[in-house]
DNA sequence: ACGCGCATGTAAGAAGTTACATGATTTC
DNA sequence: GAAATCATGTAACTTCTTACATGCGCGT
């Protein structure tokens, strides 16, 4: 039920389903990820709605552009989900999923090689904010403090996910360590290559 | 792709239907849950697979059950899963959408009061695995030591659970004292219940 | 008599993914 | 000449949610 409201809230610029997509990839995509094929349909739906109207304009390049604009009604419809309170989701991982039943494999070794390679994933995203981040705090001179509302309350959002992946890597670290603790209890000599990118929280 | 090898997962012992929705609320729900209205009709799609067999046993109470098996093909599709490596999508967050466009709200109270109910939540998820724990810790004795391979890696599942909320909660807290200090920059006097719930980590 | 647990599903729709279809203009 | 960017979509499919439909046996 996000999208819609998404949409919204990033047409509080007038702008095309073109140029939404590439504001969703550049802010929203990390907690709401959305493809043209989504957005066009949603926002025909939006207009039907009486939260948007259209108008056809000529494009520079390429051909016409219709550029979305919200109404009141869309404006209010806004506030009131905004205002709906925290809506907090079913979260699903399917790496979880896999992990439930790893004991199926009857190696820890596969089981720590799993999680090793979660770990590097889950840095490579920490990365992906980490370098946001960067960017954001050379636009804004005393960054993180002082930043315009508009500039806050993204940076909130940037903070969950880099505590949150913390978090994870963290965990994973603990799993390695629990396996690895495990596999010394074991008769057989086993490879234990020590962990590659840099470290865990 | 996932309730699929879910089922398998769970089918290492013949189940029916409403067995396996069972199984799911207990052990699986905090990363993936399911209805039976999706459970039955994948059931369906797994043994034209080939990945599942049936056979209808009358039941002591209530109508007939239909119980499950896998197959060996089915096993090798569980492994295959298993060993396809973790598999990391997108999550997505309600919350942080609002979030994103609560500047639209122009009240610094109002944003505070969204963060306070989220991490209420938060914390009333944490409370549910945390008595997931204590139950198990009473069931097995050197807890969480010394866990057989099929009580170790759920409980690694569970710790995930617990860290990832401690780091939200934790997150909501920065937040709400961010909001503190920019509420004390502005003229008005401003009423700021403290928390209520038991600390964040 | 009523509701709960057992046990099976179907139907309709929302939400999201992947692939396809088209065509102009600009940059390498 | 090829690839990227601009710009619009549709089609087919998977996944998940919500609501509906049916009926037995047991406890209070």
């Amino acid at each position: 039920m996000s999208l819609p409201h998404i949409l919204l809230g990033l047409l509080r610029q007038p702008a095309s389903g073109y140029d939404l997509k590439n504001s969703v990839d550049e802010y929203v995509r990390h907690f709401w990820p959305a493809e043209l094929s989504q957005i066009y349909p949603t926002l025909k739906r939006l207009e039907s709605a009486g939260w948007l109207t259209v108008k056809s304009e000529a494009s520079p390049r390429g051909p016409e552009r219709r550029v979305y604009e919200t109404t009141e009604a869309g404006h209010e419809e806004l506030q009131r989900w905004l205002r709906s309170g925290p809506q907090v989701g079913n979260e699903r991982f399917e790496y979880l999923a896999q992990i439930a039943f790893m004991d199926e494999l009857g190696s820890l070794e596969e089981a720590r090689r799993f999680m090793v390679t979660l770990r590097a994933r889950l840095i490579a995203r920490r990365a992906g904010l980490e370098a946001l981040e960067t960017g954001w705090s050379q636009e804004w001179p005393d960054f993180p403090h002082d930043l315009p509302d508009h500039e806050f309350y993204p940076h909130i959002n940037l903070r969950m996910g880099l505590l949150s992946l913390a978090a994870k890597i963290q965990w994973c670290d603990e799993s390695i360590e629990r396996i690895d603790r495990r596999l010394e209890l074991l008769p057989e000599g086993h490879a234990k290559e020590p962990l590659s990118a840099k470290e865990g929280s």
